[in-house]
DNA sequence: ATCTATTTGTACGTATGTATT
DNA sequence: AAATACATACGTACAAATAGA
């Protein structure tokens, strides 16, 4: 292991907008700026940093890339501070794994050990409008499919269910983490072959799961709500084995 | 490569450079390209989308601030698709936790949901060379820290022994998701003070148990180990507990 | 609705920097 | 060492968007 001293990175000596970019960033951290807080116009900007036009521009761009600032034209416009969106960490995330080879039993290891943790804490702990939000989606999904246009449809509410329940953990990377890896189920192309028909069963006690977990988290009952969950991603987890998905190579763009 | 077409949702009106660089996404995707390969250069851009050089470039800039593409000067030089690096995909979404107020606690639900589930699968398929790699980073505190400095150190290495573990995951996910949580916890500001000295029993437990699970690791024993990571959380967890830590705010620059 | 002031957005020409051959 | 091919940076002019009078 190097020493911590010397600087072995060689680093490729950054751009100009980087660099600007960069010192903007910390800037922004050194003054506490929040989300709305205005930085200083193109002009000021130029100044600041005896740079062109066209440097600042790109380094706001950059900044802009990253979801950390908003401009808008016209009088009272400008550059400004803005909170990373939940959407644009995702797409920017998905990026990562773009060229990764992830696999459907790799997003449902981390299903099954994070989802029965997230519902745990959420028993007795949600609001009425929540609870039923969750009974008015499975509604979506009561009657099995009869095209695989709509088999993909329900694939996609089912889903939409566990980013309901994300959404309302106040542990900010339980909710993020689970959040994200339902996108990326919601984006897998389906290539089953109309021959294989779907398992009505399994997917009935899919539905069912869900159902359950709801009176279990209304009445909170976290143990059982745990219990629920975890038998529902297993269920899923062999669903999903017996169909040929592949995951959906594709850039996102938020 | 196709002209820069209408965007489908026309609500939020995209800049121009932010056309572009979309655009230049779908392209690689539809083109297949991989890391390597080489983009159009600046001339021939500005050619095929009929922009100017500033908006070619600021697209450029966007694509590499996603860590989508690397550019170079030079002949030969030019743009290439670049996969995005882990630690690049760290930074970004760091960038998304900095206005989220995310407690030690939330980090140490996941670590307790995944790292036991980690080891558990990388038991007896370990090489040696990571295994002995484990051991000697346990070897950098062997003995009780007797500076505020030399304790935050040994902190550090403690959780790099975590980074080794995850690095050998074949699941990508799961590898990020922990690299992800040792880096910010990491990146911690300490707050105890002098007079609250550290609990040194606990500490040597926590590192034991990191020997111990070295033991587990190479014997093959998955449920062993999983017990081992499983008590080592939350003896860890507890320790940071008693501590009066906060997450040090600030953007991450790769 | 129209004008006006403000601020970002785009275009383009020129010059400089950098790495390969 | 020099020529070449490419990105990088600068400055100016003008276009577009938006808020307010």
């Amino acid at each position: 292991m190097p020493p911590v001293t010397t600087p072995s990175k060689v680093e490729p000596k950054l751009s100009r907008p980087v660099q600007v970019a960069e010192a903007i960033k910390s800037w922004v951290v050194e003054e506490g700026l929040r989300p709305g807080d205005r930085l200083p116009g193109e002009v000021e900007m130029i100044a600041r940093f005896s740079m062109s036009k066209g440097t600042i521009r790109e380094a706001m761009r950059i900044l802009e890339a990253q979801g950390l600032i908003k401009t808008r034209t016209g009088p009272g416009g400008g550059s400004f501070v803005h909170e990373v969106s939940r959407e644009r960490a995702k797409a920017l995330l998905g990026n990562y794994f773009y060229f990764k080879d992830l696999t459907i039993g790799d997003i449902y290891q981390l299903r099954l050990a994070l989802e029965p943790e997230l519902v745990a804490g959420l028993a007795g702990h949600l609001p009425e409008t929540v609870l039923a939000e969750l009974e008015a989606n499975t509604a979506q999904y009561s009657h099995p499919a009869r095209t695989l246009d709509e088999e993909r449809r329900q694939h996609v509410a089912s889903l939409r269910f566990h980013a309901i329940l994300a959404a309302q953990s106040d542990n900010p990377l339980l909710s993020f983490v689970i959040d994200f890896m339902v996108n990326m189920l919601s984006d897998l192309t389906v290539h089953r072959e109309l021959y294989a028909p779907p398992n009505a069963e399994l997917w009935a006690r899919g539905r069912d799961y869900q159902v359950r977990l709801v009176m279990a988290l209304r009445e909170g009952d976290g143990g059982a709500a745990r219990a629920i969950m975890k038998a529902h991603m297993e269920t899923a987890w062999a669903l999903m084995r017996g169909q040929e998905m592949e995951m959906q190579r594709r850039f996102i763009s938020e």
